[in-house]
DNA sequence: CGGGCCGATACCTCTCGGGTATCGATCGGC
DNA sequence: GCCGATCGATACCCGAGAGGTATCGGCCCG
């Protein structure tokens, strides 16, 4: 199977159309048509049920769709890997870290690993919520933080750095600003203040309140009154003024992490995790 | 980039000869050299140094050589996955267990599995030590069975199923049979006794001893006095007359874990691992 | 210094990927 | 119930590029 037989039938899978997918690829759908049929003819299976009217996923297609993207990452993984690796001018190894969390750990790590003997230049990569899994398996970054349980971990390697408690962050002047402490039962379907959407590790975005893709927009929108979120603590040194923080008592504990793709054998990446555990 | 341009470049890569890698691939050595050639006019990298006599990798070549493989092994999980996934004959789970190991858990979870309501067929795929997280992740598996820390792990998602000791598996009447407990300094070196070599983690092999793939062949030639082995306590159960175990103190203790591909959504995947947990 | 090995180059062929035109089926509207 | 619009499949053509053969040019060895 080539690369490009599976971009192709996971534009199809994907847009459920062949017009569409055939225009998305830049191509005429007479082509896409038959290049997919012709997978179908090589795997021996249907992969999509087409009625003229509409056009749906067998469960085989279904697989497909699943195992092409992981393949079609890791392809561009190699290609931006080998790039980097040749391009002499940056040597050094890429970060990424959701825009506005872990800011004071990360703070720390960057000044521990510049001091090391043998640093070698770090980039940070700011990404969206739930975004650094797919940076660190296509490639555009060689080590990130993450947080269980809200990231997904799914074939990462990981070393853990840290857990902390859960803060309810809240519009000034709110009424639960006020308490000493919450629970979560308190923050469930509070009027006029619905709760915010983000990337889950299931890769969909659940909940009525407003959508939402790092942290920097979750804080404004709650300055703005519009929303609360259930933070780290650590994001208490970070708050703009007015906004209430509140102990979370039966909030799920955070642990910060330090993951890398798994068949990294770089000795740059396994310096900066050992410099993080060291924290 | 393609994966003909992958596969063309990972046989240069391993043969370091044009020549015997156009061979392999089944082509002639001219297009081979202009596939190469175009590949590092695109990634802009020079990926092989070549003097006419001889054939190196370049950094960036290293590079791409980890990555291209993983993602090989990818675009080829997807196939066979996709494949099975279509065929209906057998829309059943293929398990991958090291040949002679955890033989008593294996029944267990098999007779187990097999008393649940939703029992799904599975096939018992019997691989060479070291080699599950490689049929995982080619496809040719969708569960297995590793131990901890002697398998490599990267890449995979695991959940623990049990701890054990280990213990010296000794030729019969060997001197050191006799005694009630060992440590592994006792087995450093015993003079007409090398120790064994089978695929680690890093994928090489190491040791002065025989060459061995899998459990069978270790207590065949542990049986022939040829060798010894320090194994997981439950091989007790399989072992032939007249071997001698002999519990190692010092030993590092054996965790079995159940590993899946991490991105597999397959709920008879799901199953599988929640009835081994209940074990 | 000459022969043999090996990768690169030149040049040809033909497969196959992609484009245009058109068909056939299905659904919605009048 | 018919007509037109929509959408995927089919027919047919063209050109790029993958692959083959012949050959060159550098390098090591005898």
């Amino acid at each position: 199977m080539e690369t490009r037989e599976l971009r192709y039938f996971v534009a199809v899978a994907q847009e459920l159309h062949f017009g569409r997918a055939a225009q998305r690829l830049g191509i005429a759908q007479p082509p896409l048509s038959r290049a997919v049929a012709q997978l179908e003819r090589r795997l021996g299976t249907a992969l999509l049920t087409r009625s003229s009217r509409s056009v749906a996923l067998t469960p085989a297609g279904e697989v497909l769709l699943a195992e092409a993207r992981a393949a079609l990452a890791a392809v561009e993984a190699a290609e931006r890997r080998t790039r980097r690796a040749g391009s002499t001018d940056r040597p050094g190894l890429v970060l990424a870290v959701k825009a506005g969390a872990s800011a004071e750990l990360l703070a720390k790590l960057l000044d521990a690993h510049a001091a090391e003997p043998d640093a070698v230049p770090v980039d940070v990569l700011l990404v969206g919520i739930g975004e650094q899994g797919q940076v660190l398996r296509d490639g555009r970054a060689d080590v990130a933080l993450l947080h269980r349980p809200f990231d997904d971990l799914a074939g990462l390697d990981v070393e853990e750095l840290g857990t902390e408690g859960q803060i309810a962050v809240l519009p000034a002047g709110h009424e639960l600003g006020t308490r000493p402490e919450l629970v979560l039962a308190d923050l469930d379907g509070v009027p006029g203040l619905p709760a915010p959407r983000w990337p889950g590790p299931s890769g969909v975005t659940s909940g009525p309140g407003p959508q939402v893709r790092d942290h920097a927009q979750l804080l404004q929108l709650i300055g703005l009154g519009r929303t609360f979120a259930v933070l780290p603590d650590s994001v208490r040194g970070q708050l703009p003024e007015g906004l209430r923080a509140v102990p979370v008592a039966d909030a799920p504990a955070v642990t910060t992490v330090i993951a890398w793709p798994p068949h990294s054998r770089s000795l740059a990446v396994a310096g900066l995790v050992r410099t993080a555990l060291r924290l």
